[in-house]
DNA sequence: TTGGCTCGAACGATCGTTCGGTCGGCTCGA
DNA sequence: TCGAGCCGACCGAACGATCGTTCGAGCCAA
């Protein structure tokens, strides 16, 4: 990386710190990934070195491997915290009780709920563009919960319970990117998490138009 | 970057030799900022080595700094493609006639058909993280296209042409997050471009509920 | 004194970029 | 028609910078 880094938050001060000791501050490993998962997010996993890890945690880059194993174990730790929050969702038991649609919009209502509890570690997720091994194992387990959203909403399709003329696969695409795309913008404390959870499932099934009548709506 | 690099698909042949001349193709500028895309979408910027674009141009690491300024220059190259692509729908003349409904969804639709056609250069603009100059620019642009599409749902709220109960601050986002993700799945050829334009158009704006009659929904 | 924590210094590798020079097709005066 | 000279295309080698990671020695509370 050669070009100029961006205005460098002055903000960031040492994580973590769970202990009562304070005069050296002790970093537990879950803390260090999150700030870890912060870093990555504003600059890219790529374009992030140890250095600016280390600095976000307020210590030197020597010390920072003192807590963890490298630069990829941090990546990994973070993308099994998302992985672990999206899979949870498919666990529950109304994801798999009731009709197609039923489920299908549980699981879209918890994926943002997810989304905005598990921030940093989703946007990772779904940036990821598979140049490690870790990389496209994480690929992989993600294509696996969209898979499962697109046999849920094939289903739903054949029920009869969602629109005719929208590819089931197409609309599956649609629905993930509607719901994924959170990341590139919600921050939290701007918009209330239940308000955003009412206005994706709306967005999502009933669509931006007025006066339709939405049958079987929720309420919100 | 450490990490083992994926399969490196085998048929990078040289791109452009617009030139009659077979047994020196000669690399003019577009091609080469084509190619750059390309790449750069497969292993990200950062991760991208000017030895990999060179490769996938088929000559050496020199011999192609004879044809480019540098990486960040064939960045540039490909964002302003993608930025002249998307500001070039404001400039249409149904993009400010008609009510906002109208011209809102008609940029939608233009948004989906630039998209496509410049899928490589639209998905490196969708993914940048602002770590240099360029990055910056270009980020700013693109909010300002987000900014105008968030005008326009605005108008269309306040004209009651939305559905009550979307923010229209947020309804934007998620229509733009709606649009957006294409880059994420679409490939060429898989989906007629006609039908996936009618398929986000009644996604976004009727939504993927069944049976409900929307007023005023253009025909497929 | 012990042992977790911190640090400066340095490792080899790879990065983007530059440089000097070779090769071969084209131009143009003879 | 020819050949000398030119010039764009190409390449190997190397530049300094930065990368992720390691090492060993200090520091300080227990």
């Amino acid at each position: 990386m050669t070009g100029t880094r961006p205005p460098a938050r002055e903000d960031e001060r040492p994580a973590g710190a769970a202990r009562e000791r304070r005069s050296r501050p002790t970093y537990d490993p879950s803390s260090l990934v999150e700030v870890a998962a912060r870093v990555f997010n504003e600059r890219g996993y790529d374009a992030t070195s140890m250095e600016d890890l280390s600095a976000a945690a307020g210590i030197t880059k020597s010390s920072f491997y003192h807590h963890v194993r490298g630069k990829e174990a941090l990546l990994r730790a973070a993308l099994e915290r998302a992985l672990d929050g999206l899979f949870g969702i498919l666990d529950e038991p109304a994801a798999s009780t009731g009709s197609p649609l039923t489920r299908l919009r549980h699981i879209v209502r918890r994926q943002v709920e997810v989304l905005v509890a598990e921030l940093p570690h989703v946007t990772l997720l779904l940036r990821l563009r598979g140049n490690t091994e870790t990389e496209r194992w994480a690929l992989a387990r993600r294509r696996e919960f969209d898979a499962a959203i697109a046999a849920l909403v094939r289903e739903a399709s054949s029920a009869g319970e969602l629109r005719a003329g929208i590819d089931p696969a197409v609309g599956a695409r649609l629905l993930s990117g509607l719901v994924n795309s959170l990341v590139e913008w919600y921050r939290p404390g701007r918009v209330d998490v239940s308000d955003l959870v009412a206005e994706v499932d709306r967005m999502a099934f009933e669509g931006l138009l007025a006066q339709s009548p939405a049958p079987g709506g929720r309420p919100t």
